[in-house]
DNA sequence: TCCCGAAGTCTAGAATGTAGATATGATACA
DNA sequence: TGTATCATATCTACATTCTAGACTTCGGGA
């Protein structure tokens, strides 16, 4: 994308990822992240594809990992657990307020803005 | 993308770019579109960046073009004017509706879900 | 004719999105 | 002990989307 020094810009899944893990409040990983979106979203997102945007939020720091060790009990691998930073907050904030803006007043059938 | 053979995912900008077409109700070009972006969005869009997402749109059935003449007045070059197919419309109430949903009972700055 | 202005096009490359295979560790149980 | 099994994460290879800015086009103005 050219020079995106500031990266603050946020991808369609990258907004769709960050929204979950701050939805499940620091207690979400890679696996429970994945199965909140499948079930929210109108399409299936893939691990690798969920895995990937992890990095790359974490590398913007709009999200943050912590290693903790594994359950006792079967695949007890250890998890990385995601939470959202302020910034990630108020980057999904800001997106979240362009949407609503936009559509203020705007009837969705039509595409006219009411005055 | 691998396999994306249906047409229906849409991207960040693209739908921005489609927002803007149906608001702008069948009378917009690239150069209103473009003011209209650049005066509601959080950032500013390039031509480049404008002209390619619209034609990938055309090109997923969601918006139309119909070539006009000039204007009698200085650089009259023939516009391509825009407009949203049902298709797109479709397509883009899809995407507003899962958004609603998403933030549905959601308190933005915390992220838990109230009952 | 030469300049100017509006509109659209092109190019090369970076960022984002993707599926599916594979690796990693840990428990279960024979 | 060794092997099956399970949950989780990582890797690979590529497709799609996004981008800036230079460039072309074509008409009017002087």
């Amino acid at each position: 994308m050219g020079a995106m020094t500031e990266h603050t810009y946020l991808g369609e899944l990258e907004q769709r990822v960050l929204w979950a893990v701050l939805r499940m409040g620091g207690d979400g990983y890679g696996t429970t992240i994945l199965e909140e979106l499948n079930a929210r979203l109108d399409r299936v997102v893939s691990p690798g594809a969920l895995y990937a945007t992890l990095d790359r939020l974490e590398q913007k720091g709009m999200i943050r990992s912590r290693l903790e060790d594994g359950d006792p009990k079967r695949g007890g691998r250890r998890k990385r657990y995601m939470a959202v930073t302020a910034e990630g907050r108020t980057a999904l904030e800001r997106v979240r307020e362009e949407w609503k803006r936009l559509w203020a007043g705007m009837d969705p059938a039509v595409g006219a803005h009411e005055p």
